[in-house]
RNA sequence: UGGGCUAUAGCCAAGUGGUUAAGGCAUCGGACUUUGACUCCGAGACCGCUAGUUCAACUCUAGCUAGCCCAGCCA
């Protein structure tokens, strides 16, 4: 059953408690992407706790995108990523960007100068990490530690007025050049970059660290709740720190929670930029990918990455979930919502030998057997039929074989009971044609009883069937080695094409449409294909206890 | 003795002193079946280890072990 909602977890329990004791009246969280990169499924995994969580509380959410560092990001990412969000069925309450706030910022930045917490630092970027300290060493102060407030005040509104050369001077905020927790070493609060941003333009040149502007905007913004992932627990004490000494009116809390893997996927953004621009894939909306518009393409819905999700839960553990688990969801979800037609993958042809030459028939089946409300479709049915070549044997291999072979009967889904007479084969001695005969009184419907099939098996009319290609997709990674390169790892195997047949009311199918091909699987119809020039993407196989 | 985080079945994950330790995925049996699907029934845990507190410990305490994170003017 695909979990609806969220269960129980260690957020959801703070909030609950954060709301019980008064010490949160609305539950605002957000969704912070940094618009450098396409959104992923590790993304999902926020974008669904963020906004599920607010919503259960009657809350809301923002997306806020993170643009703080104009050398790293792109605006052709800021619609790429509202896109995301949307096909994933979520509204953000208000789109925000972190440099609406860059004004404000940068005041609360003067405010910490005033109070003596933060100085302009001369150092260069080796000398700021050599005075840092290592791990087990403190830190040694900056020289410009202790500046005056004036000089300080003065030489910041000169690192702003641009007279001062990208890396030449930093403001960074005055708390222990000896925590034991590094991020706590006098970080750096801004950083001189002179590039354009694709928001405020060459208004700044000076750009704060996220550090120093994450907690602002959360608490301009009036988030209660601020998730983010376990690598930035050590960042949770600067962050407290930020919103007290900017005396900020709203109060944010970060919480942390772990990623979420699956099993021969690569999530991260720098691999996945590898794999397009070594053209490993086709795209960051390549089938295969993990890529939020990849997983759309091969068929995936927005219904069973949510279930996935949720169903997998929240904890403070890095997971590693099973590829199978995010395959059963779309299953699930697919399961009443898509028709089952028939396609044959890899075609064998079948000549019933006691059927006329010029005969057709049109059977009237159901498109789900299992719901109604999806209606019928129209087949047709001749001499000439398309059966899949893994449901004939020669002879059969063992018993419990149900499917056919020379001397057994088996159902021709939906229509008729044939019987294998014979075989044709080429020089080679490959079967390449099966001949049957039929039995009339064997007509699907018909209540016929009087014997059992060896199986069932489906199959396309040959007289009118579409010609289509399959991509039978598997993952990109076949060993999850991290220690070897991902090139290394790759499957050579990850994309299959099949060239078969469909049934011809398939003719004018809108891309995205879901079918079950009966005995085979589930399909998406690919962006790539036309009338004329079917392409389906396997999203999932069917399970199977055939071994 | 840098600091921090984590540890419940093959994989996720509930559980916060007293229950037969939820549930999902996977796996293995069986039933049903015009999909070897679906559905249904059945099967799995010495709760990281060791001591301790307690009538009672997955839950509390101490110690240990293992894994992960941190020394960007990235986020």
């Amino acid at each position: 059953m695909l979990p609806m909602e969220m269960s129980s977890n260690f957020v959801k329990s703070i909030i609950e408690e954060d709301l019980a004791s008064g010490k949160v009246k609305d539950v605002v969280t957000r969704f912070p992407p940094e618009p450098n990169a396409y959104l992923h499924i590790g993304h999902a995994r926020a974008i669904i706790t963020n906004f599920e969580l607010a919503k259960m509380f009657g809350g809301k959410t923002n997306l806020r995108f993170d643009d703080t560092n104009p050398v790293k990001e792109d605006a052709m990412f800021v619609e790429a990523i509202k896109g995301d969000i949307e096909w994933l069925g979520y509204e953000p309450a208000n789109v925000f960007f972190g440099s609406d706030y860059f004004e404000e910022t940068y005041r609360r930045a003067v405010m910490m100068i005033k109070k003596g917490l933060a100085y302009v630092c001369d150092l260069s970027a080796d000398d700021v990490s050599a005075y840092r300290g290592t791990l087990t060493e403190p830190g040694r102060p900056s020289p410009n530690r202790d500046r005056s407030v004036e000089e300080n005040l003065r030489l910041f509104e000169e690192m702003r007025s641009g007279r001062i050369p990208d890396g030449a001077k930093t403001l960074r905020a005055k708390i222990d050049m000896a925590s034991p927790n590094i991020n706590m070493r006098d970080p750096v609060m801004y950083r001189i970059l002179h590039v354009h941003h694709h928001n405020t333009g060459d208004k700044w040149c000076i750009y704060p660290m996220y550090d120093f502007a994450h907690p602002l905007q959360d608490a301009i913004e009036g988030v209660s709740h601020s998730l983010c992932s376990l690598e930035y627990v050590d960042h949770r004490p600067l962050y407290d720190w930020f919103v007290e000494k900017a005396e900020m009116e709203h109060v944010p809390h970060q919480y942390e929670f772990g990623r979420l893997n699956i099993t021969n996927t690569i999530m991260s953004k720098r691999y996945l930029k590898q794999l397009v621009e070594a053209k490993v894939v086709r795209g960051y909306d390549d089938p295969r990918m993990p890529t939020l518009v990849g997983l759309r393409r091969r068929g995936y819905t927005p219904e069973a990455i949510r279930a996935f999700v949720l169903g997998t839960g929240l904890s403070r553990i890095n997971s590693t979930v099973s590829s199978e688990m995010l395959e059963n969801c779309l299953r699930d979800d697919l399961k009443m919502k898509a028709a089952r037609t028939h396609a044959v993958l890899s075609p064998l042809k079948l000549t019933i030998e006691n059927y006329p030459e010029d005969m057709t028939e049109t059977f009237e089946i159901p498109n789900n057997g299992d719901n109604p409300e999806l209606g019928t479709r129209t087949v047709s049915f001749s001499k000439h039929i398309w059966i899949d070549k893994e449901d004939f044997a020669e002879t059969a291999p063992d018993k419990g074989w149900k499917r056919l072979s020379v001397g057994l009967e088996v159902r021709l889904m939906q229509a008729y009971f044939v019987k294998c007479v014979g075989v044709v084969k080429n020089e080679a001695g490959d079967v390449v044609e099966v001949r049957c005969t039929y039995d009339p009184a064997t007509r699907s419907g018909s209540g016929f009883n009087l014997r059992k099939p060896n199986g069932n098996i489906h199959w396309v009319d040959a007289a009118t069937a579409l010609p289509a290609t399959f991509n039978l997709l598997e993952p990109l990674m076949v060993d999850s080695d991290a220690d070897r390169s991902i090139f290394d790892r790759l499957n050579p195997h990850s994309w299959n094409e099949a060239q078969g047949y469909v049934e011809a009311n398939l003719s004018n199918v809108p891309i995205e449409t879901k079918f079950q091909f009966v005995r085979v699987g589930y399909f998406s119809v690919d962006y790539d294909s036309k009338p004329g020039s079917l392409v389906f993407n396997r999203i999932v196989e069917l399970k199977s206890s055939f071994k």
